[in-house]
DNA sequence: AGGGATATTGTTTTTGCAACAATAACACAT
DNA sequence: ATGTGTTATTGTTGCAAAAACAATATCCCT
């Protein structure tokens, strides 16, 4: 916001992308859309982030939870903003700038895009909308394969931000499980986060002090084993003790 | 980054801001420009972040450098990206646009900006500066007034992730100090970036368990109390306890 | 020599984290 | 009915880090 008369302003595509994380009780995943990219009467496959170009008008955050609701059939779902992405090279693959010249219509030097999270429950709405038409994959977040744009880059500073986001705060873990959940379930959700095991009594005796986690009369069924017991998350609860 | 034809595709502008912070050994303080807004032959004055719009084919990461070269002679600093804000009225106050006009010479929609923070000594080469043309201030970065377009917000939110930064890495924090420092400088700086007392005792064991800050045989000097023994950073050792 | 001001130092208690194994409960096969 | 396989649940101890708490040392100045 400075005057500067010779090089040339810039006046830039933005883009929001966003990393819809899930947990299917084993692992991490990472919600991905397929992209076709025609070349010389071929057809290639790949796979990219939800993102969308914004509109004029259009908050940051606003864009970001349209295209959730665009392309994952996600509506109002908390998202953070976590990154902004702006190398000059991040669109400077082949492959992409072809796919970009398709679907946008025009010729695009750079777009910068600011990178959102969110945490879903995986059994949630996004399963119904992948069956209808837009290709949506659940795919591990630890190894996604070679993806459109930087992607691959914007997944791993995703993962950076859980890390920390975790440790200070973490209501967003129990949005990645279902309504009631073992304690196995939380306790390998915490292992794949933090990427360690961790110690089965002691993970218990964290889990009753953490007072927001209530324990339910209700119990596993026609497992092959001693049945283990559900908990609930308690958000008013969690909400006291966050003073 | 979809293929969408009826609401019309942004192609808006992008800048940098930079919240560049100091510490005087009392208080947290940021570099602020004053900004001069001319309207109807009275001339006010106001506060405004460092900050420019990015040219075409520069990195974002260039660009914060390039501003914190130009604005305030500082080169090569240490600069963390922490937040995109792109909300649409952040360039809708009156007094704004015309600053915005009158300095870019055309008619700006919305800014979308990408905001880092440094953190220096404020005795550098800033200081210098400022007696130069441009008009640098430190201010109180608890109380900075108001300030144009929505810094204020941008730098709540940078005092945050400073917060954060440094619990998981304090380095940062001897970027704000003198090369020497004493004690009590180092725990005042503690205690206003936590927001609260540090006890004095138990500060001076966490200072000799951290064997990069080293005991100079410096003392202060014509203090009329107790002379205070000077310490001062060491990276060398800092990078080794990081493993 | 004494007073005012700030610097420096150690002990105890409490709390949180890490390591470690035996028993309980369920389905199923015999 | 009994046994087997499989997973769930529970407690104790030792160690390390954090919190609470006050007396003495050193400098300048009068």
């Amino acid at each position: 916001m400075m005057i500067e008369q010779n090089p040339p302003l810039a006046h830039h595509h933005i883009s929001v992308d966003c990393v819809v994380v899930g947990f299917d009780g084993e692992q991490l995943k990472v919600l991905l859309l397929k992209r076709t990219i025609k070349e010389d009467g071929n057809e290639y496959h790949d796979m990219k982030l939800p993102g969308s170009l914004i509109y004029e008008d259009e908050d940051l955050d606003a864009a970001a939870q349209r295209v959730l609701h665009e392309q994952a059939g996600i509506k109002r779902m908390t998202l953070e903003q976590f990154k902004a992405f702006g190398s000059r090279d991040r669109t400077k693959n082949i492959k992409d700038v072809k796919w970009l010249e398709r679907a946008i219509q025009m010729k695009v030097d750079r777009i910068v895009t600011i990178a959102y999270l969110a945490l879903v429950k995986i059994s949630s709405s996004t399963a119904s909308f992948t069956a209808a038409g837009n290709e949506l994959c659940w795919i591990p977040i630890d190894n996604p394969g070679e993806l459109a744009f930087d992607h691959n880059i914007i997944i791993q500073e995703a993962i950076k931000r859980i890390r920390q986001a975790v440790s200070t705060d973490p209501i967003n873990l129990f949005q990645l499980l279902p309504h009631k959940f073992t304690a196995l379930q939380l306790r390998t959700l915490f292992e794949r986060i933090y990427g360690k095991a961790l110690d089965v009594r002691n993970f218990q005796k964290k889990l009753k002090q953490m007072t927001y986690v209530v324990a339910l009369d209700e119990y596993e069924k026609n497992v092959a084993h001693r049945a283990a017991r559900y908990y609930r998350f308690d958000k008013v609860e969690y909400n006291k003790t966050r003073r």
